[in-house]
RNA sequence: GUGAGUUUAGCUCAGUUGGUUAGAGCGUCGGAUUGUGGUUCCGAAGGUCGUGGGUUCGACCCCCACACCUCACCCCA
């Protein structure tokens, strides 16, 4: 065999059972989202390279696929840049185009170049995929596909809460169960402004993010690492040590938080969104966590992070507030909330519960068998009357062997053979099969509809 | 970007100190069964052993480089 052919590493084919299965995903999370009110946009796969650039912080620019500019583009780019083996700079001015990395800045980058056409708040989703010049692993992949749903130019929490709700809806109907933990980066920036370190909300979000996974010694070690002094970081200790109901915690936080205003507001947000939340009742674990910080640095107000409680695998859904995220394209003062859900994770997720529906796996209902030009001319007829019934039907194509085609039926799980054969010709009949229990019926077309749809 | 492991048939994997013609199971195809699948039996096809170099009389096996896949870190859905 010559040289096997293949696809870019973290980028994967789909099969007709997967695609199925993915359309499956897609289509409850859509619906999920229509029921709320949001409106599907798409945009394209590629963006300026200006557009994406600077919004996902340093490691994310690393990260962007690039796009080659066409023509003669070495032409004018600068010889010395070549000879220095500066990439990053030569890069900029061979490639002027980039793939989407999420779907929140191409979202805003659309809000701000189509404000005059759109009613504020403006609520839209968006399923399409979007590429990471990750390395891939478990759950991570180059090309994935991203569930958006935002609304923008709206302060209210009452958005928060509905998002919740329409989290809670999208995994009771795949039935996932979940646990969602909600923050507040205003409580992050609170505390960094209590501690005496205001500017250091990342260092202190990144490290307190890994308190789960790493304990609190090694997060502690890392606070010293990214320049905490030894005070901030004794000062930090009962913030990170608060424990008990949702409610102990939230006032144990608004004590410790009382100098600062920022922080107030986020405790009392949190407050809010929880008891709006599950004042609605819910079937999903939902609960605070100061530890949940997220990478994104755009998020404002409320981060909201979604993982399966029966698989482990990274958060499957995230979302939260960004203030002013349409400011850096030159729109300040919108508001926006939002969600994504991880699609290609989900996916991962069914897949290791089997929770996909049987229906996912099923081809056509019902196959002709092929035994000849007369017959399959009378099949045809027959076939047409099944699909006008809105049964999925179809005819073997060759006339080949009985048994070739009972095991073709066989290995798409196929439940129906009908076959048309000589005597059910001379009869104006057809032999319907079923494929489960192997019953077979001398029946007429109509006959045959009936037994298929009332089953 | 950092680190570790892997790569032999379509798939999952064996392969002895380095010694003729590299094996198995599953799958595929054909037959037992010319109008009946999923079970059974018989048979067949299918491999430049990831790529390139080196050591050796001789390399799937040892050495070097590269690629790929997988996992973890970083970061993230």
């Amino acid at each position: 065999m010559a040289q096997k052919p293949s696809i870019p590493k973290g980028t994967r084919d789909f099969s007709p059972v997967e695609t199925a299965r993915r359309n499956y995903i897609f289509d409850t999370i859509r619906e999920v989202f229509r029921l709320y009110g949001f409106m599907p946009i798409e945009t394209p796969a590629m963006e300026n390279l200006s557009t994406l650039m600077g919004k996902y912080g340093e490691e994310g620019d690393k990260l962007l696929f690039k796009i080659l500019n066409s023509g003669d583009y070495l032409a004018k780019a600068d010889r010395a840049l070549i000879e220095a083996g500066d990439t990053g700079r030569l890069a900029a001015q061979l490639c002027e185009k980039g793939l989407r990395y999420d779907l929140t800045v191409p979202f805003a980058r659309y809000v701000v170049q189509h404000r005059n056409d759109l009613q504020f708040p403006f609520k839209r989703f968006q399923i399409q995929p979007v590429w990471r010049a990750d390395r891939p692993q478990k759950g991570r992949y180059r090309e994935f596909y991203q569930c958006d749903a935002d609304v923008v130019g709206s302060d209210s929490l009452l958005n928060e809460i509905e998002l919740l709700q329409l989290i809670d809806e999208v995994f009771s109907r795949l039935d996932i169960r979940i646990a969602i933990k909600v923050n507040n980066r205003k409580v992050l920036a609170g505390i960094a402004e209590i501690i005496g370190h205001p500017d250091k909300i990342i260092d202190i979000t990144v490290a307190i993010d890994k308190l789960d996974k790493i304990g609190i010694e090694n997060v502690n070690a890392e606070f010293a690492e990214r320049g905490l002094t030894a005070d901030a970081i004794e000062r930090l200790q009962p913030i990170l040590a608060i424990s008990g109901s949702t409610d102990d915690r939230l006032s144990a936080l608004s004590t410790l938080l009382v100098d600062s205003e920022v922080g107030m507001k986020g405790v009392e947000e949190l407050y809010t969104v929880l008891h709006g939340t599950r004042a609605l009742g819910l079937r999903a674990d939902l609960d605070l966590d100061v530890s949940l910080a997220r990478g994104l640095n755009y998020y404002t107000g409320t981060i909201i992070e979604v993982k399966a409680l029966d698989v482990v695998i990274g958060s499957i859904t995230g979302g939260g507030r960004y203030d002013n995220l349409t400011g850096v394209f030159g729109m300040p003062g919108i508001s926006g909330v939002g969600i994504s859900f991880g699609a290609d994770r989900i996916y991962d997720v069914l897949t290791a519960l089997d929770l996909f529906p049987e229906e996912t796996a099923k081809a056509t209902t019902v196959m002709f068998a092929n035994l000849g030009h007369d017959e399959a001319v009378v099949a045809m007829r027959s076939l047409k009357e099944m699909r006008a019934a809105g049964i999925a039907a179809e005819i073997y194509p060759d006339e080949a062997k009985m048994k070739k085609q009972m095991s073709w039926a066989d290995s798409r799980s196929i439940p129906y053979v009908a076959i048309i054969g000589e005597s059910e010709l001379a009869e104006g009949k057809l032999t319907l099969k079923n494929m489960a229990t192997g019953e077979q019926l001398l029946v007429d077309t109509t006959g045959a509809i009936n037994v298929i749809l009332n089953k």
